[in-house]
RNA sequence: GUGGCCAUAGCUCAAUCGGCGGAGCACCUGGUUGUGGCCCAGGAGGCUGUGGGUUCAAGCCCCACUGGCCACCCCA
């Protein structure tokens, strides 16, 4: 093969486009209907931006990003968050004047030039969420129900949030200090990763996966039991919140995520069964982000959701995506003079808001009906010399067999009559309603 | 960036010890002068991921590269 898709990267086949439509189509309208406006900001920003907001020291940041010089020189990366570029234009558009809080959210690719794996590409989509300019813990709150009522519309079920609370500039250090302190008291039951963490990033210890670290990690300390007052309150408030909804989560206060922006609250959905990437969506709160872009200080919080895994553990569920609304009729003309009569009538059934497919080459009727029937059109109009000469088309219904003659000049309202009812309706509907998966 | 497994038709996979590359599905045609689905027959489709090496002979053995899967790092 002389090309390949980059590494990483896939082509997303009309096969998949259903369950794009599906959950892109859900996210759109879980957005409208908790009153989040649609942001797309540019797929490349400064460097400088990812650097700074994302932060240096990050996995993201030292080693991830798509970085490259355009020809004018400027230092150019492709988008591996969608946070720093949505606040970078918050700031710019100067939205600190808008009502606040200002909630967008965004849908698009991102690139990070990672090893690929199964639930993990070099670009893949998220859906995104941001709530800017309010402390709120109902905000949190709502941030949260936001990605829960859309994983909840699209067919899951059993689903429950990780929680943890960060701490903020004040308390962290503290903690951050009584957690170095426990664990280079067993340093020499560390293995070299993990000892590495303790210098770099001790939070990360908290989640690591290696076996030695295992039986320190449960009698480590919690960063919940070291919070100041405010953020103590702050999770306190939203956990009161979440309990009001009953909607289950689990306080894990292993969860540290690696971005350097989190404040307080950070929270993550999993889903079962796609392998080791199988957080599906994760965020937190970012009080210091904006002020460290330059903006005013204001507080937000968001997440991001991979559209990829998600897929992905829909099919694992086997949650089917509605099918693509398709032409539900074929014209098959047979003959020189009926082709160019089968040319005009497909024309006005499509102007007339009928999707209509023209059989094309001058193929066999026999051959006509088999290309009809893979492409599952309810009717087949046969167009040949001898229906335009006595100007009666011959109709075929594809499910029964049964032809009925109706008159070339009356076929267009003909179809329409019988089409309206279920015009709209997939062909192939592959699940009835979205909120009623099989087998749930 | 590290480690393990892998790469044969559009897809899923066979091919004995290194000895003339196959099947199913999908696609096209025919079985009916102008009638689909099921069935039957036939056809087309391959530089065996790429480039080197060993050998009388390589899909098979060796090396490199590219890509995939899995795990780590980290993340959605």
């Amino acid at each position: 093969m002389l090309y390949q898709a980059p590494r990483g990267t896939q082509d997303i086949l009309p096969a998949d486009r259903p369950y794009w439509r599906y959950v892109t189509g859900q996210m759109h309208a879980v957005a409208a209907l908790f009153g989040y406006q649609q942001i797309d900001p540019p797929i490349f920003e400064e460097t400088a931006l990812f650097v700074r907001g994302v932060g240096e020291g990050t996995d993201i940041v030292d080693k991830e990003m798509y970085s490259f010089q355009d020809k004018g020189g400027a230092e150019i990366t492709l988008r591996p968050e969608f946070t720093a570029g949505v606040m970078r234009a918050y700031i710019e558009n100067g939205m600190h004047v808008w009502p606040q809080p200002v909630k967008l959210y965004s849908i698009g690719p991102i690139f990070r030039y990672e090893r690929p794996q199964a639930g993990r590409f070099r670009q893949h989509h998220q859906f995104n969420v941001e709530a800017v300019g309010e402390l709120d813990p109902a905000v949190d709150l709502e941030v949260m129900t936001v990605a829960w009522t859309l994983l909840t519309r699209l067919g899951y079920r059993g689903l429950s949030f990780q929680l943890n609370s960060t701490g903020c500039p004040v308390c962290r250090p503290a903690y951050r200090a009584k957690l170095v302190e426990y664990f280079r008291a067993y340093e020499d039951r560390l293995n070299e990763v993990d000892r590495r963490r303790l210098t770099i990033n001790p939070l990360r210890l908290l989640d690591s996966k290696e076996e030695a670290a295992q039986p320190l990690l449960n009698d480590a300390p919690h960063s919940a039991d070291y919070l100041c007052d405010e953020c103590a309150d702050h999770l306190a408030r939203l956990r009161g919140y979440l309990e009001t909804l009953q909607m289950p989560y689990a306080i894990n206060f292993r969860l540290v995520r690696g971005l350097d922006y989190y404040t307080k609250t950070v929270f993550e959905i999993w889903a079962e069964g796609i392998g080791a990437q199988a957080a599906v969506c994760g965020g937190g709160r970012y009080d210091g982000l904006i002020e460290e872009l330059g903006g005013p200080p204001t507080p937000g919080i968001g997440f991001g959701m991979g559209i990829e895994r998600v897929i992905l553990s829909l099919k694992e569920q086997g949650i089917a995506a509605p099918a693509l609304p398709m032409p539900r009729v074929q014209i098959s003309p047979l003959g020189d003079a009926a082709r160019n009569a089968a040319v005009r009538l497909t024309y006005d059934l499509r102007t007339a808001g009928v999707g209509a497919l023209l059989a094309f080459g001058d193929r066999s009727l026999k051959s006509q009906l088999k290309s009809a029937n893979k492409a599952d059109v309810a009717y087949t109009v046969i167009l040949g010399d001898q229906e335009l000469a006595s100007g009666v088309v011959v109709v075929r219904d594809m499910a029964g067999g049964e032809q009925t003659n109706v008159p070339l000049s009356g076929v267009i309202d003909w179809l329409r009559g019988r089409l309206s009812r279920s015009r709209f309706a997939p062909a192939r509907s592959v699940i009835g309603r979205v909120t009623d998966p099989p087998g749930a």
